[in-house]
DNA sequence: CAATAATTTTCACTATGTGATAATTTTGTG
DNA sequence: CACAAAATTATCACATAGTGAAAATTATTG
C-alpha cells in the first residue's frame, strides 16, 4: 500500500525520529561522534544537532568525551543493568546456567536468547573450560531467526499467526535456510522440531559448531526464548550430544520453575549475583 | 518570559523531551509499561503514547512483550555490547583486572569505574575468591562523587574549572563528605591525593569495606575514571593494602599503557550487523 | 590573556506533533 | 475458526514546537 514514488527518494523523517538516528550513529564501526559530523551525516543544520545532543546528553544516553565528540553514556550501562536485574528468564537463569556448563567437554559455550518482538538475542553466556572457538551469539548480538539451534527452536514455537506472516514476508529466507519453499513444508518441520522438544543443528551459523536448542516458555507457555550449547563439533561426538541433550532440557525446564516461583514483585534484592 | 506561575508545577517539555521521558520510566522498580500507563504518566493523549511507543519500538530501545506491554529493548543490550567492546579503557583493563585480582584476599572486589561527564560509573567489575559483602559499585550504577576511593580520586584530577563549579554548585555535600567548607580546603586536600597518587578510604560507601583508588589518564594526561579495590575491612591489615596500593598503580599504569598501544582503529571483529 | 573553536540564543516561519474521533488490526476465548 | 473486546493505527484541522541563518556567548588552547 505505503508505496514511496520514486521522485521522492528521502525518507521524510520526524523530529523525534532524527534525535532516535542520532543515538543510531554510534556503533561499532564508529563509536565517536563529533556534533558537527553528525549534522553533516544528518542533514540538519549545527544548531539542530546541537539540540540533539543536548537532549541525549542530558538523558544519559550520550556523553561528551574528550575533545568535541560524544560517546555512548552512563545510562545505556545502567538500563543494560537494569535488564540483567529485571528480566525474569535471565535471573533464573544464571545460575542454571553456571551448573550446566561444569557438564560440557572444553571448548563449549551456553546461550541463554532472548526473543525481542520478531528477532532473537543471546541475553547471557557461560563459557566452558579451555580454548573457544568464535561463538557467533555473543550476548548482545541479533542472530537470525531462521539459522542456528538457537533460533529454530524459538521459530518452532511462535504462534501459527505469526509465522504465516513471517513465511509471507521472509519466504525467500526461509526456503534457503532448508525449510522447503512452501508453507506447508516449513509448517510440518517445525511441527516436527515442536515434537522433538529440543533440536540439533551442525555448522548453520558457525563452521565447526553443533547447536542443542531448547525452548524457554513462560507462565502461559507462550515461548520467550531459548537455552542452548554450541559445542566444538571435533568433541561433539553422539554420546556427549546425547548426555547433554536431556540435560539442556531439564536446565530449560528449571529456569521456567525458578521463573515461576519468584516472587512477581521484582524489586527485592538489587544485589546482581555475579559468578566469580 | 516564560515564567511559570506556581499553579502550573509541570514542566513545559517539547516533543523529543517526552520521547526520551517514555524510556525513562522504565526502571528497576517498574520494568514494563502499558501504553496507556505511560500515557496517563506523561499526560499525553494515547494516539501520541502509541507513536512514542512506535519510535522507541523501531529504534530497539523498547519492546513488547506477551500482554499489552513493553521492556527495554535489545538495542540496549546491543549497545552495552558496543560499550563494552569499543571503549578503549575498558578493554584494556579486562586483563589486567583479571590479572590483578588474583593478588588479593578473598572476599575483595576490583573495580573499574568512568568518569562521565560529571558523575561516575562502574563500567567493569572482578569478583575475587570468597564469599562477598555487597559492594555499592556494580557495574551500571552512578555513584557520588564525592564519597569513596573510587571517586575521590577521580574528583582530585578534574580540571581546577570543573572543580570550583562543582564546588559552588554542591558546596555543602562537599563538606559533608569531610573536605571542610572552604574552597581552598577542599583544594588542598585534592591536591595532597593528587599528590599521593592513590587513595585509601575505609567505610565511606559500604560500611567494612576498605578503598584503594587509582587515578586512569588518557594520553594527555586528562582523567577518564580509576581502578579500585574494594577489601573486606576484616581482612584488609595494614600489611596488606600496603602491597596491594603499588600493584593497583602498576595495573593503572599498565592499562594506560595497552590503551595507547591499542590500534587506534577499533574495528577488530567488524561483524555486527544483524544478519537478519 | 588573546585567538579560535564550540555551543547557545534569537527570531521569523512552517513543518511536525497533537488530540478527538473513527477505522482497523490484533488478541483472547468459547 | 469465528466472535467480541482490546489494542493499535489512520484521519484531519489546528497550533505548538522544531527549524535554519546569523549573531552572541561561552569554552578551549596556545
Amino acid at each position: 500500500m505505503a508505496q514511496k514514488q520514486t521522485a521522492d527518494f528521502e525518507t521524510r523523517e520526524s523530529s523525534g525520529d532524527r534525535l532516535l538516528a542520532v543515538l543510531a550513529l554510534f556503533t561499532i564501526e564508529r563509536s565517536e561522534w563529533t556534533v558537527e559530523d553528525a549534522a553533516a551525516q544528518l542533514g540538519v543544520s549545527a544548531p539542530t544537532a546541537y539540540r540533539y545532543f543536548k537532549r541525549l546528553t542530558v538523558a544519559g544516553l550520550i556523553s561528551p568525551v574528550s575533545g568535541a565528540s560524544y560517546t555512548l553514556g552512563p545510562a545505556i550501562i545502567q538500563m543494560d543493568r537494569q535488564i540483567q536485574i529485571s528480566d525474569p528468564m535471565l535471573r533464573a537463569a544464571r545460575g542454571v546456567m553456571h551448573d550446566l556448563i561444569g557438564h560440557a567437554a572444553e571448548g563449549s559455550a551456553l546461550l541463554l536468547c532472548r526473543l525481542f518482538h520478531d528477532r532473537v538475542m543471546c541475553v547471557h553466556q557461560v563459557l566452558g573450560r579451555g580454548p573457544q572457538a568464535p561463538v557467533s551469539y555473543e550476548r548482545g548480538r541479533l542472530m537470525p531467526l531462521f539459522r542456528g539451534a538457537t533460533s529454530k527452536i524459538i521459530l518452532a514455537h511462535l504462534q501459527l499467526r505469526t509465522l504465516k506472516s513471517l513465511f509471507e514476508r521472509d519466504g525467500a529466507e526461509i526456503a534457503a535456510a532448508g525449510f522447503g519453499g512452501t508453507w506447508d513444508a516449513f509448517r510440518t518441520s517445525l511441527g516436527a522440531i515442536r515434537r522433538d522438544g529440543f533440536i540439533v543443528t551442525r555448522g548453520e551459523i558457525d563452521a565447526g559448531r553443533v547447536g542443542i536448542g531448547v525452548p524457554v516458555f513462560d507462565k502461559d507457555r507462550t515461548i520467550l526464548g531459548s537455552l542452548s550449547f554450541a559445542l566444538s563439533e571435533a568433541r561433539a561426538g553422539t554420546a556427549l550430544i546425547e548426555r547433554l541433550t536431556p540435560l539442556t532440557v531439564a536446565g530449560a525446564r528449571d529456569i521456567e520453575r525458578i521463573m515461576n516461583d519468584a516472587p512477581s514483585s521484582q524489586v527485592s534484592s538489587a544485589r546482581l549475583r555475579v559468578a566469580r
